[in-house]
DNA sequence: GATGAATGAGAATTCATTCAT
DNA sequence: AATGAATGAATTCTCATTCAT
């Protein structure tokens, strides 16, 4: 999961070495957080489950903090990468979408450590600088922009709609169940979330008669800004 | 927003007295929270901001996690009192979820400390004993049920509806609506996202036509659980 | 046991009232006191077993140690007037030791809780002035002196003793047995074991042939100082 | 005084700073608490003493109870080490007291401090687990038990004896001996109290003639339980 | 690079004492 | 006299960070 792929496969041993403990920590630090949270965790027990000294530490982080921000960034970066491959596989907005969720909770669930560390993150706003945070949101955007897009052209998407709200929506319900999901103790499967969910975003819970009515009336009060 | 209403009005200039420094140490903790959050906040500084000496706190509270922790209880049943009361006064399915996703909206707007604490806490189970988070999740499961049922009695909601989904997909959308606003610096008109964010739940994303053709895949896969 | 028996008996109500109050909060004090130690204390816990303000303390007492002070003062002073009263009572040395002793045990049973605060006092010397502590080191020593010169003249008590180490002999003694008793919980009768300690003040633990051979060595060490 | 004999005499140079900041905290303590008492010392004053940081202490202590907890048990054991040690330099019961006797004194005259706190331990009862006291208490009993009876057999010291009251016997003066030189400010001689000490256990402070008097009284109140 | 002992600033909490009512 | 809410100094303990080895 944390594996620095980009960092381009070191060729010397040292520098090999170095990374290894590189993500030891980094992997220890999201261990030792996910169970007890940022604050409550100690550098010690980083040190301690990374099998270094604590000292250490010092040497590949600035301070504790940084451990979280460079996971957090690190993160971030690989994630939306594995986003865009996923929306690119697919050639209709709906296939994308799914692909994009599908993708999006399958990631989190095979890293329980990760998700519970990054969900808590994500909604704290504090420790990661908010420029992160912005760039992060842009770049669901980014996607949610291309694949909706895509979809008015199609046909299959309404035209009508503001997109920064479509963002908040899908993202903001797939944080929701990915939370729940973490909640619960990560018993359920995650991924068997991901069709049901788009499937909501797309015909949303009214039935076609209701909103028949509905598109009167609510077509009126949209957003358009 | 912090008057705990049912803590029966005080008659006495004494007992009086006392519910005022309890409200103003709640609502000097609120503020201080919501600026620097919970653990870079210091007791001493919650103490300053409120005008009273640090001890006294602990006269009103248990320690510093009990602050937060009497806050969200009586946030969260005073704010879901309010939901059921905006629920009740509409006929409809529609009406009615319209009505608590502005009220949600609205009650955020108003205090914008209050949101940010709230939200923070909400998403950061570990200092609200789980036991209250859960409680607070089955609240809001329980109107959104209610509006889902009477929809679907109406013919306006669609039956094949998976209720812990829609719970998730509601909540979900709200909390990242409010967090968009809090991030923004509170700039904008919270309120007004409560309308098209309702016609959104209600009619997805999706055109007419192409949800036609994706309720045939769609709802072979519907989780009906 | 903490009647201010000179006092003498108020004849005013209030002043009963007031003597009452000293009285109640100094009985508090002691159960509290022996019950967690005087440190372990709070002035509020003694204000709660007392059933007054906490503030009423300070109408009575100069501070939390004077609690202390004024409770040893006043023990003091009430025990070794009965102590003498005992020992008038007898004629011989013996006798006078033994009525000593018995009621030194006596006093000490009839109250655990004054016991436990009086012996850890009696082995603390920080807070009891030690002038106090000193004034009653002396009527030990002067209550024992009497009874061994009285001994010497009737010719029951050997001649070539050390006052001071004798006192010390006699208080440690019973002290140590005083605290076995406490720390055993109280469980068995404190007076009955008088007159087995005082036929070891005594005989000694020696035989008397021994004691011949001894005398003879040991004599020639004595102490005369 | 505080060496950690059995510490190992750690041969690595590392180890041995280690060791000697523990023993470096453990003699600050006790002079810091002998001279203020062990609750008028701050954890800061004994760090001041020691020339270490505060948190240093915390390095090699529980907490602040722990400093006395640590220091009582490796005391105790070291001291009753000595005990058996001089005891069995010697060949009769009543030289073996006389040895038991002086080296208690001689311990405690060697080093005042330790003495102060020691002695304040024992009677407190409250820090130092009631564990650790009562099999205090043991070892020392043990210890006159094994010579009592060898004097008995001997034929020097008088078979009935009830032990548990002998114990207290020798204990409680020997104890009171060392308080009082301790509160004279140590300025004479404790060892040379011993032989006279020792004298009055073995034949008590009456005369012959009066013991044989009293032997026929005393002898049926005998406690033989 | 790696270590981990040492540091000391900082924070929560307690509680004796005061004083307005 | 009595109260008890309020005070704030004082204290213990934690832990991120440093630095000599």
């Amino acid at each position: 999961m944390l594996t620095a792929g980009s960092a381009g496969e070191a060729t010397i041993a040292t520098k090999k070495k170095t990374t290894d403990k590189y993500r030891r920590i980094l992997e220890a630090a999201i261990k030792v957080f996910a169970e007890q949270g940022f604050h409550q965790s100690t550098v010690s027990q980083v040190a301690r489950e990374a099998e270094v000294a604590d000292g250490t530490i010092y040497l590949y982080f600035k301070n504790k903090d940084d451990i979280l921000v460079q996971f957090y960034r690190f993160k971030t970066k690989q994630i939306f990468e594995r986003f865009r491959e996923e929306v690119e596989k697919a050639d209709t907005a709906v296939e994308k979408l799914q692909r994009l969720i599908r993708c999006h909770l399958t990631e989190f669930q095979k890293d329980r450590n990760m998700a519970i560390v990054y969900q808590a993150e994500t909604h704290q706003n504090r420790r990661i600088g908010s420029d992160l945070l912005r760039e992060m949101s842009k770049m669901y955007r980014d996607i949610i922009s291309e694949v909706v897009e895509l979809g008015q052209e199609e046909g299959s998407i309404r035209r009508d709609l503001y997109m920064g709200l479509v963002k908040r929506f899908v993202n903001g319900a797939v944080d929701e169940v990915i939370n729940s999901w973490i909640h619960s103790g990560g018993k359920y499967d995650l991924e068997s979330m991901a069709e049901p969910l788009v499937e909501l975003f797309i015909n949303g819970i009214g039935t076609p008669a209701a909103a028949a009515d509905e598109s009167a009336a609510g077509a009126a009060s949209q957003m358009t800004a």
